[in-house]
DNA sequence: CACAAAACTGGTTAAAAATACAGGTACTGG
DNA sequence: CCAGTACCTGTATTTTTAACCAGTTTTGTG
């Protein structure tokens, strides 16, 4: 059953399931590949998905949503996805892989014990100092840095900060990230975010600095 | 992330969904999922999904059929190491190489040229969906969303937006950064910042969704 | 030119699917 | 004993999706 060479559109249609299903982990929708390429009807994704049943390059499963499946013979380099991304060399970066620990407080601090839940790889190179690790940032108190629950702060290990940078301090048993602010009157750590209190440190307060943000990464935009 | 261990049950069903996509090519849905194991109500693989994607082991994507995407072996591996970073052995990851292009307008908009500064390898398992370049965001339009000027905002190429996400939009020569409303008036793009007005989108305005925002990058935060 | 296949637009309909809500049981640690 | 968690049933509602029908435009070919 050789089949009968596909037409340009088709191919691209094939090219876009796979790429789909190399993104999102399923095949599209019809509606999904008429979006995708302009179609204004998913009619036309239909009819192709049908042309290239006909043709044996895939299989539809009837009645089942996202019901496509590849037929082996078709199982091609998935990389030739689309124009924009591709697969790196693997020498050609110097990985770091940071250790994601567990949630700060940054509202009115919570204890952050040291759970490490995954790690991620990060190019050194990204960010302006090389980072020690990744920390959850609990909390609203940054917000207006634009530093929001759920974000993940890059941290370099320092003791060593200047005034009006961000650090992760630690307050007894509790961290949370705040800005520096060291004044004749002594050591603050100011909130930005008007609804947070600045907090005073005192002598007994069992205070340190336990590292420098250098950089935010957030991977929870999406709705 | 074994943080916090599966149950026996949830384990089955993540062998379940598994051995689903092995088999079918594509994840489940509740209703098969509750059928396999002989559940008789659908909502009972609603909350194991829940309670799978709250263990890090899996993530829904809300309001599409068979939205679950297991989260790679290969990240929740690395996990079981500890120390503070070390070099990733090369099998372990898949670094994608994503090209930063020009500013984008965020504010009144400006025009943003499709020019690429340079390149970033990322993870490609960092954000929830696998982007194909990086932006950097240029104003203040979406302050409030703790997207600040500078940013590199991680963007995939799709015209397939959902209601109420981030977008990289593109009205005539100008791209934008907003949020997308789509109603029965038609599609407005907001701001998250009260100073800068919402957009209505006419018929004639040669609008066209350029990407979905799917992370942010932030190397600008030492001082 | 004529004609067919390919490639669509536009609309409809019914099934499939996600997802919320309101319960109900069994077990477990304090 | 109580609260919390895991694990379910059952019902309901809204989207999403597949799938079909009836046309139109484009394109290559004899």
């Amino acid at each position: 059953m050789e089949h009968t060479p596909l037409t340009p559109r088709q191919q691209q249609i094939l090219d876009l399931i796979q790429d789909a299903i190399a993104r999102t982990g399923a095949p599209p929708t019809r509606a999904e590949i008429a979006r995708t390429l302009g179609f204004r009807s998913a009619n036309a994704a239909e009819e192709h998905l049908k042309a290239l049943a006909r043709k044996g390059v895939l299989e539809l499963v009837s009645g089942t949503s996202r019901g496509i499946r590849l037929v082996s013979d078709a199982v091609r380099h998935i990389n030739a996805a689309r124009g924009t991304h591709f697969d790196l060399p693997m020498t050609a970066m110097q990985p770091l892989l940071l250790p994601l620990v567990g949630r700060v407080a940054a509202g009115s601090p919570i204890l952050a014990q040291e759970h490490i839940d995954q790690s991620f790889a990060v190019e050194s190179s990204m960010f302006p100092t090389k980072p020690d690790y990744l920390l959850r940032v609990r909390g609203m108190s940054m917000r207006d840095a634009g530093i929001l629950d759920g974000d993940l702060l890059a941290v370099q290990s320092t003791r060593d900060a200047r005034n009006g940078q961000i650090v992760v301090a630690r307050l007894g048993d509790e961290v949370t990230v705040k800005r520096l602010r060291k004044s004749a009157n002594g050591i603050e750590l100011l909130p930005e975010n008007p609804d947070y209190p600045v907090i005073q440190v005192g002598e007994e307060d069992n205070f340190a600095i336990e590292g420098l943000a250098v950089g935010l990464i957030r991977n929870s935009l999406l709705l």
